[in-house]
DNA sequence: CGTCTATTTGAATGTACTCAAAAGCGGTGG
DNA sequence: CCACCGCTTTTGAGTACATTCAAATAGACG
């Protein structure tokens, strides 16, 4: 199990004692994930919080008309699930599956919990990573009331560079909140307005 | 100080005794704002989380063409802050004001620091806050990329039942993402079909 | 009661979508 | 190694949802 990535992590934000660090990686599953493989379906209860430590996965839910829409992508570094239901631990909303072979880091929600009862330092870390993943949808929230199509593109492009050429451009449209088609025509008109 | 309805609050989610709710409520700053009044300016560091004792207050942005968007409304009862703000002690990017004469109680970054040192159950509470309001600001993102503009109208509508005969209809249209004008034309549109 | 703000209404416009089809690209097997 | 297949991207024409701008009406607060 490599733990490398996730420690680093971690210690951005919370200084942890070798003997704390033990306890935590002993709560974590390590589990590989081919290319569209699904670690969640909608209305299944996600168990698990999952720290990407290679490969992409992403967090979508299908509409009515079965039109697919990505809340979150999760490259490595980043952690992903069904914050809904894996806070309630009822049926959730979403699907999650990975867009390239991936390699995680799991831990269920009771091992969430008995971690907060021995390193009370992981509220903290919770807490913060928490606060930091509600900015980003503050932010997405007013990027959607305020910006046209393209800026929200261009904001894509300077929010996730990593993404913008290793995964299909239908799955940003779908972020970004337009059509496959629509990400197209923009693409095409911003390399004539030389914006490319 | 009326501290009944914030004490309430916070035992949905975590335990205090006597002594601990007598430290929380020392820290808090009680205020009262007037209608129109305003909490915090756009760039300016949000030095305080604020509880609505009573009234409601809005967090918005003003776009490069002078119109505003609603970020989120807090009625009674609940937190509003600038939370990019709070959390880097950095300028902002909210207004907050007041849409009716309000009571509030502030939280200064410096106190909920010392609360978390002196009483670390409360990292807890707002771990769990935090995390619910994430996930109601991912059902809004998904809304604003599945859903018409009537269906965010009715979803509003049922999410906050008591704002609807309570503030100007302009806000809510602002909320949603669409001109006051085309939210006029849609609720005349949904009283013919009957949906209203 | 008067004034200021919010809401409604209408016509013209624009941004993004739908549907259909062609072109491009990448992986896999022969 | 090339050819084929499936998936993604591009292109175009027609359409729909929502905006803009302007003006009239309604409503609320001092």
């Amino acid at each position: 199990m490599d733990s490398e990535l996730i420690l680093k992590s971690i210690a951005r934000h919370i200084a942890l004692e070798p003997r704390e660090e033990e306890i935590f990686l002993k709560l974590l599953q390590p589990l590989k994930i081919k290319r569209k493989q699904f670690l969640l379906h909608r209305g299944e209860v996600c168990r698990h919080a999952v720290f990407v430590n290679s490969g992409c996965l992403r967090g979508y839910t299908i509409d009515a008309n079965g039109f697919e829409h990505i809340l979150s992508f999760a490259p490595t570094g980043w952690w992903i699930a069904d914050m809904y239901s894996y806070i309630t631990q009822e049926g959730g909303y979403l699907n999650i599956d990975a867009l390239e072979d991936a390699q995680v880091l799991q831990l269920s929600k009771e091992h969430q919990e008995s971690l907060f009862a021995q390193v009370p330092k992981f509220e903290r870390y919770y807490r913060i990573i928490t606060e930091k993943s509600l900015v980003s949808y503050q932010l997405r929230t007013l990027d959607n009331l305020s910006l046209t199509a393209q800026d929200r593109y261009l904001n894509f492009c300077r929010r996730y560079p990593s993404l913008i050429n290793s995964i299909p451009q239908k799955y940003i449209a779908s972020y970004i909140g337009v059509t496959p088609e629509f990400l197209s025509k923009m693409r095409k008109d911003m390399q004539k307005q030389g914006l490319w």
